[in-house]
DNA sequence: ACTTGAATGAGAATAGATTATCATTATCAT
DNA sequence: ATGATAATGATAATCTATTCTCATTCAAGT
């Protein structure tokens, strides 16, 4: 059976506090906040698993060679990549039906947006 | 100086033959049809060094753990990920300015679309 | 043709993220 | 409070893409 922990609750805190999409190393800095002794194989564990439970969702972006984690209950939304600082903000807005960009005979699924620049902090420096 | 070699003949066109991006492992296989012993330490070096030199251009598409490239020359244009060939094909039309999408604060610099589904070559089966 | 060193091919080495191992800790049903 | 075992933390191991090493090959200026 499961088990409750300090280090998961730690966990699923820090995606609910930050609000976007972390990578492995963003959580385990968030987390180890509230566990000090916080691991990261215990970070890496917990990612899995809250993703296989259905709490997270992996996120893919281009270029990035980590795996970024967000919460899987949120609605349709894109993301912007500060270059700066290198986060990751969820942008909640789409430009809508893209399957007639397509060539024809392709089937359209699904799309990805990302948008590059500077983060609203980045951008006032 | 720089010496012209059947290798990087190949590889430029594996390029130029295929109109799509590639992943080296890609690339291997293609130039290997011209060169057969085409070893893919070569194939990197090349990639790097055609990059360098502005005839290729890197590509970053999300959830690809391999490095892909297009040639340097294309006007700007999205890509297709095929999700049962896992091959990429470039869709050259553009939603065009997406930068209100963005928060208040955040400027946008570039952008990256993706759409997901099934090739023709794969939808028609 | 000759010579120089750029380029290659094979395999070892590296790098980075992620996963496995295992002894230890701590949750929770009893 | 106790015991079974889920979960953790530290570290070793793995995995895969890419880069490095180095002896050998070959392009091209002479």
């Amino acid at each position: 059976m499961s088990r409750r922990t300090a280090q998961r609750d730690a966990i699923r805190a820090a995606f609910e506090a930050a609000g976007r999409p972390l990578k492995p190393d963003e959580v385990l800095a968030l987390a180890q906040d509230a566990v000090p002794g916080l691991g990261a194989a215990t970070v890496y564990r917990n990612l899995r698993r809250l993703t296989d439970d259905g709490w997270l969702r992996a996120v893919n972006l281009p270029g990035e060679a980590t795996q970024l984690y967000e919460r899987a209950d949120l609605a349709h939304h894109h993301h912007f990549h500060c270059e700066t600082c290198d986060r990751v903000y969820d942008v909640h807005v789409c430009p809508g039906d893209l399957s007639h960009l397509a060539p024809a005979g392709f089937r359209v699924a699904a799309h990805e947006l990302v948008l590059y620049g500077s983060c609203a902090a980045c951008a006032a420096e």
